[in-house]
DNA sequence: GCAAAAGTGTTTTGTCTACACCCATGA
DNA sequence: TCATGGGTGTAGACAAAACACTTTTGC
């Protein structure tokens, strides 16, 4: 490997991850307490520094990974930001990732260690820098994202009923959806499992579950399924 | 601006542009002869490094306006592309980006000075690197834009026919459109001003020329104007 | 027996597609 | 006068939206 590029400059490159939950009503996003200089203390995304060796989406990977303990998020880039004077503590451009991520998947017990906290979308506080940003541009990305890919179901639990879907779709695009014609486009997708098991805290009556059939849609080798 | 981060790793970072145009019939790039090591003499897209005190955005208008000497060229981020070997020269991450451009904008002396040449999309040699994967994003990109967007009125002189236009959206979706559909669709977006004068060039009869209604579409605040 | 949520069909509306003929003009 | 490309309207197919009642069951 040669070294041909001498006497460019070098910059500082992050990663800043919009982490989304749902809690079975809203959407949320996962905001840390900075621990460190500059603005210590405020509420920013979860980011970090690209190593020399790997590359953005590992980076972003490794990052998630030791805020959350998971593997294998779902995540996909949303822009990079890179405005000189973004961060005061230094000339840093970031990546933006958005995550999915099952709520509960993430233990409380890691919340106080990093000083983390879900906020709904409509309650964000401020935030550093240009995370603000970052976060309208991913929630504008999740819902783009979502009108044509199965992405939904990286923010549920394995099994979920059909209200449970609906009320996340609705939290996405923040409308309400008729559930008669809900249930017709989801199951006219054929993508889902219905399974013998029902849940039956939030009603009475109980609603079936369903999995979402991975396989079957990565058979259809489907780029884009027009979901929603 | 203090110095905080001082441990962490400093990397190159790149913008490549993929810049369109249309020559009446075909969707073109433009590329050029790589004029120093490491792959010199080999097809590339035009990029440049990002300088300490510049935006990507700002890096990217910069080369572009170095290449075609042109300003306010329509420009639009696909993504970074950070693959720790991707470039033998060294560690270098790149942005991305699809431009739009007037062919005719681009003077024929310039292609000289810099060794670069427009290619049919179904006629791209070999790039180095991951140029050819760029490329390939850029335009599934711009398809998702164009239909959306008015973009396409970026890659015609400001005066064209429907039937100009209709070939243009053709060689973007790489598909037929009935002209009596496309027709009434474009007019139905009322974003376009009747000329009194027509094109006599192509046809006895002449076609009549139309402007894009740029204020017009500013005013009606549109973020996303379904557009074919 | 009633409150509360689950589940299911039909009609209406609007949008997209397919399709064919006349017009204006230069050669 | 004819060859060439420009311009226009309508009917049928399909998908999306609106809309209400019955079912189950825990209390």
């Amino acid at each position: 490997m040669a070294a041909h590029y001498r006497t460019h400059d070098r910059l500082l490159v992050a990663v800043d991850c919009i982490i989304f939950g749902f809690d079975g009503q809203e959407l949320k996003a996962l905001l840390i307490k900075r621990g460190f200089e500059p603005a210590k203390g405020r509420w920013s995304l979860m980011g970090g520094f690209v190593k020399n060796n790997e590359s953005v989406e590992a980076a972003a990977s490794r990052i998630l990974h030791s805020l959350t303990g998971l593997t294998d998020i779902y995540m996909e880039q949303i822009a990079c930001f890179s405005k000189p004077t973004r961060d005061p503590g230094g000339r840093v451009i970031s990546m933006a990732f958005f995550a999915l991520i099952k709520i509960d998947d993430y233990p409380e017990e890691l919340m106080e260690q990093h000083n983390s906290s879900w906020f709904a979308l409509n309650k964000i506080p401020s935030l550093v820098f240009d995370h603000k940003q970052m976060l309208n541009e991913a929630r504008t990305k999740l819902r783009v994202r979502a009108s044509s890919h199965p992405v939904g179901f990286e923010l549920l639990p394995k099994k979920f009923t059909l209200p449970q879907l609906q009320v996340l779709y609705e939290a996405i695009y923040e409308t309400e959806l008729d559930k008669r014609n809900f249930s017709r486009k989801i199951h006219s997708l054929n993508l889902l499992k219905k399974l013998s098991e029902k849940e039956k805290e939030s009603s009475k009556r109980g609603a079936f579950y369903y999995v979402f059939d991975k396989k079957k849609y990565e058979k259809m080798n489907a780029q884009a399924v027009k979901f929603l």
